[in-house]
DNA sequence: GTCTATACGGAGATAGAC
DNA sequence: GTCTATCTCCGTATAGAC
């Protein structure tokens, strides 16, 4: 704090640390997409490294091991949806949302954040690592604190959440196999989406078409 | 055919090709359950050998690549699954399933076969690899066939299969991070897994804990 | 039909310079 | 804090013997 001076190429004391933190973050953002759309084992450190534009040892460096760094992803994205969750919640405990609204608010909330393909891929990667210790371990854990926050916090009955976790199971399976990306015109396809979707098909469907290009 | 002889080595005509097939089915069988713990890239054709009993690189003879082999087993599980609902679509037509019992019947045909965690696992690893051209067009594919069979030969309203394929997805996820594995009496996992596998949750908590010790 | 040996291309992690 | 160079191990696939 005290090294402030009139020197033009000082560092900004208030964001002295900013920097690492900031790019730790786009670097987990990446890491979320491309370990979302390839898997754990089926990701290198160095496709990760290249997504954000730094060489692959110091993704390395950054999180210890490869293992480490899905884990940190996968907490990013059981903290995003928790915030989401939470507000939605809090909404509806100051009397914004009416009670017959919440569980579609929540609905909605999960959609939104899933559209960041990433977020929900790397979920979904993370609960079938079942059998990794560690890995296993945080999605186990993660899926749980989620459904205990709904059932406590939204004060729903138990078998509402399960019904509403298995809705959004289906469609997390759904967005996995790639469906909205690939189904031209299917009849089948198109009905089961539309049902399962609901009003927020739009969102789902554009979300596939407006992919960012890659660049190589 | 007319070289049956009276040599007592010879081969058995009928069952003259039977043994490359058995042993196909063989491999396919473990090569089901080692990918559904470690994933399509997780896994090697080494441990895919070694759980099988040959060597290595007859694995790849056998199947050509560790893809192709990967969608033989996402096939031979889509088949089983199949074959199991349509049983219980066929008893349902010869009016040995009341249709107030069909849903339960299904559900119940779908838990009895999932106690093989490799044909459900192997599935579950199809469904995310939906980004793979040729693994992902074949998941969409098997899930849409599902899906139709489900509403056209069960006669279900659309929305009655898409919430029985939730309820499926939901156990499935529940499965894949290795819930009745690793609950411990934590309440929360308990109330949901007694929700979500009803009756059957003895039969998939025996499931967990019988499993075949590991033969190094 | 099945194996052993091996080529070949990575992939994660470390060392150490700047 | 970030890079280049590199070590070392591993995994698929092929060659070719039996």
């Amino acid at each position: 704090m005290s090294s402030v001076t009139n020197n033009a190429a000082v560092e900004h004391p208030v964001r002295e640390r900013m920097p690492a933190a900031e790019r730790r973050e786009l670097i987990l953002g990446h890491a979320s997409e491309v370990f979302g759309r390839r898997g754990y084992a089926g990701t290198t450190t160095e496709q990760i490294a290249q997504a954000a534009g730094i060489s692959q040892p110091y993704v390395v460096r950054m999180f210890g091991t490869k293992e480490k760094l899905f884990v940190e992803v996968i907490e990013r994205a059981l903290g995003k949806l928790t915030v989401a969750f939470r507000e939605v919640l809090r909404l509806h405990s100051t009397g914004e949302i009416p009670s017959d609204e919440l569980g579609a608010r929540l609905g909605q909330a999960y959609v939104d954040l899933i559209e960041d393909r990433g977020i929900l891929m790397s979920l979904m990667q993370g609960f079938i690592q079942g059998h990794n210790p560690v890995i296993g371990e945080r999605a186990r854990a993660g899926f749980l604190e989620i459904y205990r926050l709904l059932r406590d916090e939204g004060h729903f009955p138990a078998d509402d959440v399960r019904s509403f976790l298995a809705d959004g199971m289906l469609i997390n399976t759904l967005l996995a196999i790639g469906l909205p990306d690939n189904f031209e015109g299917d009849e089948a396809a198109t009905e089961l989406m539309t049902l399962s979707f609901g009003v927020k098909l739009d969102t789902v469907l554009c979300a596939a078409t407006d992919r960012p290009a890659d660049r190589p």
